[in-house]
DNA sequence: TATGAATGAGGTTTCATTCAT
DNA sequence: CATGAATGAAACCTCATTCAT
């Protein structure tokens, strides 16, 4: 029956208990997913009822947007401040693992959610999401391609393959950082660079 | 190799039926994702009614796990007879790639799965399954080990943390072949080998 | 959350369960209104958990146009016929008035939601509720037109104030007869027509 | 006249704030009706928050008690005064019809209200209310009786036909005039008086 | 007086599963 | 084997109402 008002008007607004909800909210969608995680689950985790959440979000989804975006955002943001102040492509490409890396070190449980979540985020039509990380894949496709332009990266590795593969597995460096693993995020990001831009570097 | 459980009834015999399910709802699944997928959808898909699934499976659960167990238990014989036959680190681990990325593009819904549907898994507490994941872990571990042992593979690198890489970037590969990418198997595997052992090569 | 795909499909077949349960919930519709009137009290008018009505009907939506759309359909019809088979315009008002009273002794409950329901319809937007509605009274409105035209209704009278005002009291037929009045539908008709025609006044 | 009930506290006084309160609750209960209308809607059209309201009313149901008592109320003492000082029982009726569709036109809402919810009313067992139109629904009777005993009205048809009818017709006044129609009460009571007494017919 | 947060009951809907036919 | 109906638990969300500040 559709007889409601919008309820909670899109709230710059960043009241305590907000932000409280979204970090409960943020832990339970990266361990049980965001289908199977209900917001009952959520209101346990900040010690209030699963309807009083509804006083500060109005829907499910809109706790989602509001956990993926900022960090999707900002995560653009330094990839666009990198590529405008670096000249060398291995240079480039380098600066924006380690920033990667460190993003994951951030926020763990985004990059969790982030990683296992696309196909229900693409099927929720969270375009505010979803056009995010297509910009973001253009950032990593593109050091890709400017590298091979610039004849530092293998011609023969589809950038596309290479693009994907390497946001693949920064993604995943969560697993090997602060709470599920030991390493630091300086650590983990020399490992992958090397991997990847030795993978990828002409010899 | 005896696939069925015995949870219906015996039935080691493949009605065709049974099989019949099980590509659609491996396909569902795909889409979907395994709990957003509904028992009801793969009916449909089966063109027949949600309840008469039932005389076939005993449960969704069941038809994951018989989507899922055959085809990691196939990748786990494969790495186990390539490990067996071959003595070069570098070769072990290319080989490994290959056989990884051809099971890929012979199963690209169940590498869609495996890949995104980690936590449902795990919070499922599908053991027949999640064994099975931490076994072929263990074989790609001890291929990045071994080559390190044998000063082919750089000591550098934590090998947990090469292994869930590659095991990562080789799970996506169904990205890039026949129902969603245009490349052929043995391309795909060649670029991520490359990629892959020249990064992670001594010099 | 907006996974969902369409359930119950369109069904004309009139299974007899679907039809208990679209006269369970007229009546329940008639006493308590649309919106008071939960799918838990159909379905316990039913004899059914609420759960298990979504076996016949997609949404209380539905069940909502199920129960009108016939009625006023075949209103329609009949206004249609009457008006094709006569010509004196005297006749066609007393003639609609009888079957418009007749129709609302079959259909009380029916007569009912319509006469205190039109707000809540609007507000949930069934076009193909009010459609039909509008559709009704334009026939009202036309035939005392028509009637004005022909010089035998009073030209004083604005044609849409005599139109929702006839409309309004033969909707209101349903509390003299049957199931809440005692008269016959062929009295009511009489004094409705009566009254309309004439008016009070002894001559 | 003491219209307030002392449920929240003795508030004879009709405070500024109780009175925007009710204006912006009559709207919007005519709007949506009682049981959709929101007390949180009430509030957004008073610029107040919901829970505020709660310190002039106790209770959604007081607010409608509140909105209809003192019309109806008046709408009897009005019935009353023309009964006692009219002898002509077609100038009574006239002179109620007169009085109602002025108080309709001067109340539009309420009018909308009482059409529409009579149901809801019942249902929330607003004694209050429904006794009052119980009350008004007998002077309209009344009217109508003693104009058949003085042999002026027409003896075959039900009183209790016509008096609902005529209320009904009256309620619906408001549609043709000022905030949705273009009449004013003069002309709409003009016309239903007419209608009323004299029929469509031309003589 | 007003706010903002919370409650708690209840609403519609979904879905895996069961079972008589 | 399949159907169609039903169950029952649980999901998301709504809303009148309360209350500390």
């Amino acid at each position: 029956m559709a007889t409601s008002t919008p309820r909670t008007k899109a709230r710059a607004t960043e009241s305590a208990r907000r932000r409280e909800i979204i970090e409960a909210a943020t832990e339970v969608f990266a361990q049980k997913g965001i289908v199977a995680a209900t917001v009952r689950d959520i209101g346990e985790r900040t010690g209030i009822l699963s309807g009083s959440l509804y006083h500060h979000f109005s829907s499910k989804e809109e706790m989602i947007v509001e956990i993926l975006v900022p960090v999707l955002r900002r995560q653009i943001e330094v990839f666009d401040a990198i590529v405008a102040e670096t000249e060398d492509p291995d240079e480039i490409l380098g600066r924006l693992i380690v920033a990667a890396v460190h993003q994951t070190a951030a926020n763990p449980h985004v990059a969790r959610i982030v990683q296992n979540e696309t196909l229900r985020l693409r099927e929720l039509a969270l375009d505010a999401v979803t056009s995010l990380q297509t910009e973001i894949m253009a950032r990593w496709s593109s050091a890709v391609t400017q590298g091979v332009a610039a004849g530092r990266f293998r011609a023969d590795v589809d950038p596309r393959v290479a693009a994907l593969s390497i946001a693949d597995v920064v993604l995943g460096a969560y697993r090997f950082m602060k709470p599920m693993g030991r390493m630091s995020a300086n650590q983990v990001a020399a490992q992958l660079s090397a991997l990847i831009l030795r993978g990828l570097d002409t010899r």
